[in-house]
DNA sequence: AATATACTGTGTATTTTTTACACTAAGTAA
DNA sequence: TTACTTAGTGTAAAAAATACACAGTATATT
């Protein structure tokens, strides 16, 4: 019974948004190739799906083999499967977003065969993209922006540990505006999914803010899902 | 430069939930198998994507094969790609949802190969289904509900021309809840994203209704795109 | 012609949520 | 001690969401 289905050449691949939040920036994980097609381009991160593997498996092993990270933090959000996307043959690929706090040193390193390098690159400063990665990035950014007023993602890109005013940067970034600072506290915290640490901040100049964490029982308990945040 | 990627036998196909309502309720397209696997079970429409089509042409053709109809508002959700989803191969499917206006005799007669028999079943009736076809169908209902409320998809499920009652109609049956009919005219009629025909509704049984068609071009014009329903 | 039937269409008061807006408090660095 | 920088806080007005019930009207029946 195996294998009698109709075959050509094809092949996927999983593509990656990886975001990062590093104290005031958003940024995302680009690669330069180092290969042909798209020789010397920026590109998402990304690799073919091995026959093993489920989609989701592959974006993690992708992902730890790139940021040597576990336990991140993915959605799969799209698959682009325009027939000349690549130029080498027929590629279906499923596009990942992934979100990750970038706390100090924790910059990956990444390790990929055809990368020369990698950079965390401000999602304002993003060049052009390979193949048809520009389209596969905005439709990732459109996802988390869309994701973040109704799931509590924010805090994915957050420490544990984290200050009012940096979630409210987070948001800001996100979503691309100013928020009012009253406003955000009264509603973040009336949601009563923010534990107070009763601790402060450290190592920082000027008036240390109280630290709160998420508290992820209490997200699940008092909404089953619905929140506009 | 071509066929340099490696290979292994991969293929990809395109599952489609049809969604159709038709004054009153709210039902999906389904066939039943023809041949193996899953012989004699109920299961999605759904093809292998052809080498020369991109995700949204394989939709669109495939639903054309089955029900004849062009035009129809599809959308893609989600990829799956368990291992083992498929017992013949290894098989990624992209999962699409499609809207459509089940008004009177449009019923389709589906003219699939495989298929023996196609029906539309209640949502709520709904058998197992071939593959992992149940996961793909409620992660697809899972979709419109979100959806429906953020963006004007109802609208593809009704005729061009009807009635409040009829709207309201099929938002409860997406949504799985009674709503407040009162609060519900307002709430439509205030969007300004509804015209008014200053027309009844035909071959009616007692009072006739007032029939209402979507605005695209106000909706366009005055949201640039969030709204809650 | 009268009546029963079944659905259409409408308003208000209350509560909740959202918005707009500016200064004092506290801790650090010099 | 002072200058600096960020943290932290409340209220009033506007807008949106909710709860709620009955009279109007076209049709079918007798």
């Amino acid at each position: 019974m195996k294998n009698t289905l109709p075959q050509f050449y094809s092949v996927f691949s999983i593509d990656c948004v990886l975001f990062g939040f590093d104290g005031g920036e958003l940024k995302i994980l680009l690669i330069e190739r180092n290969e042909e097609p798209f020789k010397d381009w920026w590109a998402l991160p990304g690799n073919l799906v091995a026959q093993d593997e489920s989609l989701d498996e592959s974006a993690t092993r992708i992902l730890y083999e790139l940021t040597g990270l576990k336990g991140v933090y993915m959605e799969q959000y799209y698959a682009f499967g325009d027939v000349d996307r690549h130029p080498q043959g027929r590629v279906v690929t499923v596009a990942y977003y992934a979100l990750l706090r970038l706390s100090g040193d924790k910059t990956p390193k990444p390790v990929s065969d055809f990368a020369k390098n990698a950079q965390w690159i401000n999602v304002n400063d993003v060049p052009k993209l390979a193949f048809d990665h520009q389209k596969i990035y905005e439709k990732g950014l459109e996802k988390i922006k869309r994701r973040i007023k109704h799931q509590p993602i924010a805090f994915e890109l957050l420490p544990e540990k984290f200050t009012l005013t940096q979630l409210q940067q987070v948001y800001e970034l996100v979503l691309g505006k100013k928020l009012d600072k009253r406003n955000f506290r009264k509603k973040m915290l009336n949601f009563g999914i923010l534990k107070d640490l009763d601790e402060k901040q450290k190592g920082v100049s000027f008036r240390a803010a109280t630290l709160y964490k998420f508290d992820k029982r209490k997200y699940t308990k008092l909404f089953g899902k619905e929140i506009s945040f």
